[in-house]
DNA sequence: ATGGCCGCTGATAGCGGA
């Protein structure tokens, strides 16, 4: 037996219920992770996911941006959240649940996308997003982040040159430029150490993208994606994951697709 | 070559997304 764990920026959680339905019946996921559900919390579609099987849900929503929720066929524990920048959004949950190896701690994360002009000096979002990864390089250092810990979510940053469609195009453009490259791969590579788990399963030549602009007239020959979703564990938790896969056909799904599609991982023998 | 789009709101224009 194997778990599966998604994050996914749905993009509304209330608009497309359809298509996350479908996706747990095609893939039957254990634990999903979403951002952007643009919903309060009584607005979350509570009954639709018990009844699809994941009665455990962690909501943290505002009224109509952002929002993460966390829902699970297992149960969840020390649900929390946490503010960023003491600017109060919702932009991160975080949970306990046990898939059979202890506790594990699952955090749902949604990084600020940034504006458009990469520099902090003139964008507050830029300063913002900036400011949200040095509070998680801080977080990360502390010895709870040594073992049994997973975080995924929409990091809004694509880290490497094979995340996004044209590396030297993109090298002035929000979550590609430098400074955020180099501030992700840090976080990546500091601290008590993180796995990547998909690049861990597809090579670093292969290009990945986990999003493709709405704007594209047509996106899937365009091609002009970036890899900006991302599912990280620690070491303990890391040499248990099986596989990796980007569901690349939701962002055709019907006419009403979000603009990102699920990240799945898979973990062996509970 | 990013933007031609998208979802939300005491909506009907403006914000935020990335």
């Amino acid at each position: 037996m194997t778990v599966a764990v998604v994050t996914w920026n749905i993009n509304s959680v209330r608009l497309r219920l359809p298509m996350v339905l479908d996706f747990i019946q095609q893939y039957q996921p254990d634990v999903l992770m979403l951002q952007e559900i643009k919903c309060t919390n009584d607005q979350f579609p509570t009954n639709a996911f018990t009844e699809a099987g994941y009665p455990h849900q962690a909501v943290h929503g505002q009224k109509g941006y952002h929002g993460v929720a966390i829902v699970s066929k297992f149960p969840l524990t020390d649900i929390s959240s946490r503010v960023f920048c003491e600017i109060p959004e919702s932009r991160h949950v975080s949970a306990v649940l046990d898939l059979g190896r202890g506790p594990l701690t699952v955090h749902n994360f949604y990084i600020p996308a940034g504006g458009d002009e990469p520099d902090p000096e003139i964008n507050p979002k830029f300063k913002h997003k900036l400011g949200f990864l040095s509070e998680l390089t801080s977080w990360f250092s502390e010895p709870e982040f040594q073992r049994g810990h997973l975080i995924a979510g929409d990091f809004n940053i694509a880290p490497h040159e094979n995340d996004v469609w044209s590396h030297k195009q993109l090298l002035k453009v929000v979550s590609h430029t430098p400074i955020e490259t180099e501030a992700l791969n840090a976080i990546l590579n500091g601290g008590h150490g993180w796995t990547d788990l998909v690049r861990k399963h597809v090579p670093f030549d292969q290009k990945l993208y986990s999003w493709w602009s709405y704007r594209s007239a047509d996106w899937e020959n365009a091609n002009k994606g970036r890899r900006l979703d991302h599912i990280w564990a620690t070491a303990d938790i890391a040499e248990h994951c099986i596989a990796a896969e980007i569901a690349k056909p939701y962002r055709g799904w019907a006419d009403k697709p979000s603009d990102h599609v699920p990240v799945i991982v898979r973990f062996a023998g509970v």
